[in-house]
DNA sequence: ATGCATGTTAGAGTGCGCTCTAAGTCAAGC
DNA sequence: GCTTGACTTAGAGCGCACTCTAACATGCAT
């Protein structure tokens, strides 16, 4: 089971066919393999960089900035420090996300509060935008 | 200061001037009121309500979903109930994504342990995709 | 009175990330 | 032999949320 088909791939991934070749042109990706009658399969090693592909999208990195990445990991090991650098402040970035998704949170729960209170007592109703 | 001008409003809610305008066109937003020549203020009110649309935003819902809160709103008190079940779906899926992200960020986490421990020691260097 | 800042409008344009279309290939199953 | 299904390609199209353009209006400062 180390190899998988498009829709194999599809199923593991949670990606659409579409998306895995756009993600393919678009990102350069690492020369998907072919078999005899020219159709893509994946090996495990790929459907890995795929799901951390996906991870860094999941977190809000735009296409290029993977692309960045890639890009840097196929000139080869003298960039990995490079890479490395480029996911720490890509997790800086993910962190004042993750604390502001969090505080807009808040001020939603504020809002639900506010309603909940004023539906069980009506009387005790103010001003509200 | 209750009363605020475009430009004041700009620098209150963080959001342009454009921004503000296609709010209110695309949002129905609660008649922003004009002075003599025709120019927009902003009430503290209106200045809550947008800091509010922004919380929305922030959290990823759509401009659609917004609308459909405000039109609620507009309708009066009776739609109180089915605005605060609003929220809360809303809210809920607000948890859900901030689960992914954090997932996500713990996979790039990972990695960025991987780039620290073969930068540290290179001869303890293996595959990696 | 001239220029500048600060606003106004309708509507066009942009960037992103998919998402889909149309036409074709190939191997297996009925 | 014909259909079905899983794939292939290049390139067009879409939905979203802005973001900008161009032309115009008004009042203040020099």
């Amino acid at each position: 089971m180390g190899i998988l088909s498009v829709s194999e791939a599809v199923a593991e991934t949670g990606l659409s066919a579409h998306t895995l070749r756009y993600y393919e042109k678009e990102l350069l990706l690492l020369e998907v393999p072919r078999d005899a009658r020219g159709r893509r399969f994946y090996t495990k090693e790929l459907i890995a960089a795929i799901k951390f592909i996906s991870a860094l999208r999941a977190t809000g990195m735009p296409i290029q900035g993977i692309k960045a990445y890639i890009e840097l990991y196929v000139c080869g090991k003298h960039t990995a420090h490079e890479r490395m650098d480029l996911l720490k402040s890509h997790e800086k970035a993910v962190e004042r996300q993750l604390q502001t998704t969090k505080d807009s949170l808040q001020l939603i729960r504020k809002k639900i509060s506010f309603y909940q209170e004023t539906l069980a007592s009506p009387l005790a109703a103010s001003k509200q935008a």
